[in-house]
DNA sequence: CGTGTAAGGAATTCTGACACG
DNA sequence: CGTGTAAGGAATTCTGACACG
């Protein structure tokens, strides 16, 4: 029963996600450019966002605020993915 | 931590529930006026609707082709409401 | 580098109504 | 009763660019 993929589904637009995280539309979009998150995009091309992104683009903000830049922040994300994806081989071990 | 309310948070624009339920707009919109579903609005009166909203919109759907009526779904999900109301109350004791 | 803004166009959503039955 | 559709307007989103720094 995929019930919990809730969390992960890309259906919330960027009007939405902006009201939700506090940041500007411009901001949500650069991100994207800096390839720090990746929305998935309707057939006429609106953007659509998950929760996890949401949450993901409040870390991100923190960061920034702290005097991160966006190359870093991609880094540690990439990183903390390969983490999990260990993680995950390891528990079908 | 309010972090599992991804289910009821009301977030989601009319066409991409009409694109999750199969449902067209307009029977989305008709179901309102029933009181069968309850969507939010933005400051602007655009509707959102939550994960939750979907299912029930699939359960709806459901009895509408067995030939129930809009007015018999709603007593049911009225009925249904209060059993939950009763079971959070007991739990509460 | 990260973000604001004005610009013009395309896609989305809204309401009230006519239609069928 | 439940649903489709054309109508006109308002709100949303998109991209590329200029700006500051």
């Amino acid at each position: 029963m995929p019930n919990s993929d809730y969390r992960s589904k890309k259906v919330i637009s960027i009007g939405t996600v902006s009201e939700l995280t506090g940041l500007s539309e411009r901001q949500i979009r650069y991100y994207e450019t800096r390839k720090l998150i990746f929305p998935e995009r309707s057939k006429t091309g609106i953007r659509k966002y998950s929760f996890l992104d949401i949450e993901r683009l409040i870390e991100i903000a923190n960061h920034l605020e702290e005097g991160v830049w966006t190359q870093e922040i991609r880094k540690e994300l990439k990183r903390r993915e390969q983490l999990n994806m260990q993680e995950v081989s390891s528990s079908l071990l």
